[in-house]
DNA sequence: CCAAACCATGGACCATGGTCTATTGTTCTA
DNA sequence: TAGAACAATAGACCATGGTCCATGGTTTGG
């Protein structure tokens, strides 16, 4: 499929799709005609591209995700594929348990401003 | 305290405890001395910090821990305090099932390749 | 008393992640 | 077949969150 559809399918914009594919997030070969250079991207894609738009709403940096994306459809050898996603996996629920005590933080908070209201 | 001792025991630079103040995530009073305008913190200026930075790994944005700063000491009255609290919650707690999600991705990621590890 | 260490300010600089625009070429459709 | 809609590319632009540097003033330890 072309560009356009992709950004339709995808909910992501030309741009950003052009941006993530100069990143090497996604991949796409060559129009089937001769006559343009337009891009075509297969249906694979548009599950990568769910995956890279999902992880950047979790915070994963696009440097982060292509070597994800490099692990899971990888030209690198397993073990170390599989090093890669461990890691990434720890790394993020470490980041799950900061955010954790921050909406602790804020629990307490809710406390006394309630505490307070009480007093009123 | 002077801008020093505070970089030092909250593990943040100058330039970004500056940073921060001038973005209204903290405030200092002038110094005692009517010589110079070096800047005095006091100790809960210190827990505040902690907060920010803990708020700034977990992702949150200065403009909204800014929001959350004045929430918690605020100009502002009790159940509005109350309102931006509990959204923030909400955000934080979606922002936790997305990263689970991408975790959940990853581990099926992970089966595949160790299943691809097996049958080598 | 003097140098080293500290402070404030402002502006430059940087990376990241996008968006927007202009230009040029291609395809689709009325 | 003309014009609208689409595509590629490059470069400018933007916001965010920091860092670094130059300047000039202040404090402090030896």
């Amino acid at each position: 499929m072309k560009i356009g559809e992709l950004s339709e399918r995808s909910g992501l914009s030309r741009d950003t799709i052009r941006l993530y594919e100069k990143n090497g997030l996604i991949s796409s070969s060559a129009s089937q005609s001769e006559t343009n250079n337009y891009r075509d991207y297969s249906d694979d894609v548009l599950l990568q591209l769910r995956f890279v738009s999902s992880g950047r709403e979790a915070g994963i940096s696009i440097s982060d995700l292509r070597e994800l994306m490099k692990a899971f459809f990888g030209t690198c050898d397993p073990s170390e594929a599989e090093n890669v996603i461990v890691a990434k996996m720890a790394e993020l629920k470490e980041r799950i348990s900061q955010i954790e005590n921050v909406i602790a933080f804020l629990a307490a908070a809710l406390e006394k401003v309630r505490d307070g209201l009480h007093e009123t």
